[in-house]
DNA sequence: TTCGCAATTCAACAGGTGTTGACAGACTTC
DNA sequence: GAAGTCTGTCAACACCTGTTGAATTGCGAA
């Protein structure tokens, strides 16, 4: 189809093939995307892939960046105090969930980590612990507030689930306000719970 | 290695094969399981799983037949009345996830839904609307009975990736009694607020 | 203008996949 | 004990995968 050698204009391929590979990891995961999908998607070469990204385990890693530090997310969520976290909470994790950029990271992340793909499971583990579990264990009293914090964001996974995977009726279409109100009084409670 | 044609004794080879292919499936979801992984944990020869069981989808499905009827599981847990409901239905749902078959075939349904192919997943929805949504659903008063249904599957649904998939601590290893106390309070509330 | 470098495709590789058909050995039945 | 059926393996197929090296074309600087 196209030929060979360098295009006209100054066309950002690198960011096209980026976006298709979030996209393709976002539907599919790490194992069941391939090269050939992202290129086709990207009306690319495979071969440029691996010209600007070396192996498919580093395209991996440059698609799934999050254009958000979860700790920041997480210290404006208790700026207040406890009181009301757990709506703020709720509020910050769906409306990240809605940025389309931020889904398709989140979905191949999820997608890969549950795969049963042992690194990224293990590497999905870190990302619960450091931006969910110990950011909210902190703000949790007694000696039970890491299994309270996990639980929490075990809700929130399922929530994520259900509406974006999933795509589970009526969660799947509900309101973000809707979610919040019903989700919103629980996670208050595990944080409260003395 | 194993000399071809028939082996010595009745050896019930095709159990053998469907546990090897449940706990493949469980593992590593329907994508990355293979049969020549399959064939390799039975000690057995590919294409003999081909002789019992046909196609590779044929196979899948054989080995996520679940030992118990949703239904009746359902039946169980409202036979009281909505009272402790929500405590019944956490102790059913971790109770089965607890015998080693049954979590076996849960994980690759549940792997094999979120990677994202599309027939598992359209599946997997069928099962969480019989199985929990409709059931719940019948049990809840007001106008939002099925976002509250599909709001408790939900956070089931997380507990048991935390837990059985990603493996968080300290919900891993948390005792079912402890998780129980902890969760059935906030099911029960999803079903009684009106 | 020319030259080097970056962007891009082409063709091929080595390996893994599901699946098939032909063959071999042991049990069952008469 | 011979015939037939069930259990099992071997070898090969067609296809798809990630990856590589060489070749081709356009851009920018000297």
């Amino acid at each position: 189809m196209t030929p060979a050698g360098r295009r006209a204009g100054n066309p950002d391929t690198r960011t096209e093939i980026l976006e298709a590979a979030r996209d393709e990891f976002g539907e599919s995961g790490y194992r069941r995307a391939t090269i050939r999908g992202i290129a086709r998607r990207a009306s690319v070469d495979p071969a440029l892939i691996h010209h600007y990204f070396g192996t498919k385990d580093e395209l991996f890693a440059a698609s799934i960046a999050l254009p958000f530090a979860p700790g920041d997310l997480m210290d404006g969520v208790f700026e207040g105090g406890r009181d009301g976290a757990g709506r703020r909470l709720a509020r910050a994790f769906f409306t990240i969930w809605e940025t389309e950029q931020a889904r398709a990271s989140l979905l191949g992340v999820l997608r890969t980590a549950i795969s049963g793909d042992e690194r990224a499971t293990a590497a999905f583990r870190e990302f619960l612990l450091e931006a969910l579990r110990d950011h909210l264990a902190a703000h949790i009293d007694g000696d039970d507030a890491r299994l309270r914090a996990v639980t929490v964001a075990s809700h929130l996974v399922g929530m994520a689930i259900t509406r974006y995977v999933v795509r589970l009726e009526p969660v799947a279409s509900a309101s973000i306000d809707d979610l919040v109100d019903l989700v919103a009084p629980r996670l208050q409670s595990y944080l409260d719970q003395a």
